[in-house]
DNA sequence: CGATTTTGACCGGCGC
DNA sequence: GCGCCGGTCAAAATCG
């Protein structure tokens, strides 16, 4: 973990190099230092810079990519302490928590062969050390990491690991095809208020069959993810019979490429919503919500109207099926849907950020920004409102608020990380809104390192 | 002309 | 075994 600090802190300064040697250069091309030799070399320089510019870029992607990588970690750390108290407290019947063990990674390579070795081998400690070391490097290398740490080491022990584990894999009885069964496939379903026929999510999509499923009018789409050949991942989109403007967006399968950088964000957020659902037991499952909260769980709202019986049917699906919403009010939401449906939206921090569980009792806090049109008060309240919730009412599983408090404190890179993810919203680009405006250096408050 | 969409046919799972 | 239903295939149509 503090590796990982240190990994972020040194990224932060690279970026911060870089960029700071692109805006001289730019600085230099574009003001009056323009060189009084020939254009070839002003040319030279521009080309320079734009090279510099996709440095930049491509260090920022991958400072993103180890970012979503620990929040990961830290996510998984604190369901990992979850599994073990409920075993300690309910003298170790793990029916349920076996239950609940479904892949349902989406944009990453996934965990899902450790955790069906995990099935097959579960009395196994080797099988299961092994399966931590398998997740462990598909943590450090999943997603677009492969651009991201370019360290040899690392790939050779995963694909080490990868193959002692599909040694082991094909040994057991249960092999590859048996993950390929499409009723055992994880799915994750995104309710989202779109406008277009399909959301964009940043993947390739081709659609190949139509279908009117009973219960619905709306004719149900099928698309098949085009960004790979082979690439298994498929999506069903349906339009809700109860408001036409929700677009029901199924998706199914792991992808087998590295995905675009404007996917990734919202892969790893279905991602990490599906193993929120998964980690969370039935008395208290964090969620990830964006305008709708259910009551008996955890979970960070950001929008305003909570319909309950839609969220709470939404959440106690089976446990192959999660569903994400994003349908938040459309008149007075803090970030409308159309602003999530852009790829830009997804590919920033924010969605770690909201799918960081924020621990609280029984009853579901709604944090609800206020002062919409001030982002810097937003920011600040955002936090203050978050740790008010943490006081006021002491949560039952603390070891959440202190892991991620802790990792606050202890890691300074992690500021930037939390004050780039809110400004991602508050701030978005290219957005346009009525309820929110444009702004520059938003402003949060961390813990003072110790 | 290649890529994509449309649409009817087909297939397999599931309940009765 | 039969029928229903969801999902997929593949030929034809359409698009850029």
């Amino acid at each position: 973990m503090e590796d990982m600090s240190k990994l972020f802190s040194s990224y932060d300064l690279e970026i911060e190099e870089k960029r700071v040697s692109s805006i001289i250069l730019e600085d230099y091309v574009t003001k009056d230092h323009k060189p009084n030799s020939t254009d070839a070399e002003m040319d030279e320089v521009k080309e320079e810079n734009g090279r510099l510019k996709m440095m930049i870029e491509r260090v920022e992607e991958n400072h993103h990519s180890l970012q979503l990588q620990f929040f990961d970690i830290l996510h998984k750390e604190a369901s990992k302490e979850v599994v073990t108290d409920s075993a300690t407290n309910t003298s170790g019947d793990g029916t349920e928590e076996e239950h609940e063990l479904v892949s349902l990674c989406l944009g990453r390579n996934p965990s899902k062969h450790n955790k069906d070795a995990a099935r097959i081998g579960n009395n196994s400690n080797k099988v299961n050390k092994e399966n931590k070391e398998l997740e462990k490097a598909y943590l450090t290398l999943g997603l677009d990491s492969k651009s991201v740490l370019p360290k040899e080491s690392a790939e050779a022990t995963l694909s080490s690991i990868r193959q002692k584990h599909q040694m082991n894999v094909k040994n057991s009885s249960n092999d590859e095809t048996s993950d390929q069964m499409p009723a055992k496939r994880a799915r994750v379903c995104v309710r989202a208020r779109c406008d277009s026929p399909t959301m964009n999510d940043g993947c390739q999509w081709r659609k190949y069959g139509q279908k009117i499923a009973k219960g619905n009018p709306c004719p149900r789409a099928y698309y098949r993810c085009t960004v790979a050949p082979a690439c298994p991942v498929r999506k069903q989109v349906q339009r809700c019979v109860e408001d036409l403007s929700i677009l029901i967006t199924t998706y199914e399968g792991t992808h087998n490429h590295p995905l675009p950088f404007s996917a990734s964000g919202m892969a790893s957020t279905t991602s990490a919503a599906a193993s929120m659902f998964i980690s969370g037991s039935s008395e208290s499952c964090s969620s990830l919500f964006f305008g709708n909260v259910p009551t008996p769980h955890n979970g960070v709202c950001l929008g305003q109207q909570f319909d309950q019986s839609r969220a709470t049917k939404n959440v106690l699906l089976p446990s192959n099926k999660k569903t994400l919403d994003l349908t938040a009010s459309a008149s007075n939401t803090l970030l409308p849907s159309t602003m999530m449906m852009t790829p830009s939206f997804w590919g920033k921090e924010s969605a770690n950020l909201f799918s960081m569980p924020i621990p609280m009792e029984e009853k579901t806090h709604i944090i609800r920004p206020v002062k919409l049109r001030n982002s810097s008060s937003w920011g600040k309240n955002f936090y203050e409102e978050c740790m008010k919730n943490q006081t006021l009412h002491p949560p039952k599983d603390s070891f959440l608020a202190e892991t991620i408090t802790k990792a606050i404190k202890t890691d300074p890179s992690l500021h930037s990380v939390i004050a780039a993810a809110v400004s991602s919203i508050v701030g978005q680009q290219g957005y346009s809104s009525t309820s929110c405006n444009k702004q520059e250096g938003t402003e949060i408050l961390i813990p003072s390192t110790q």
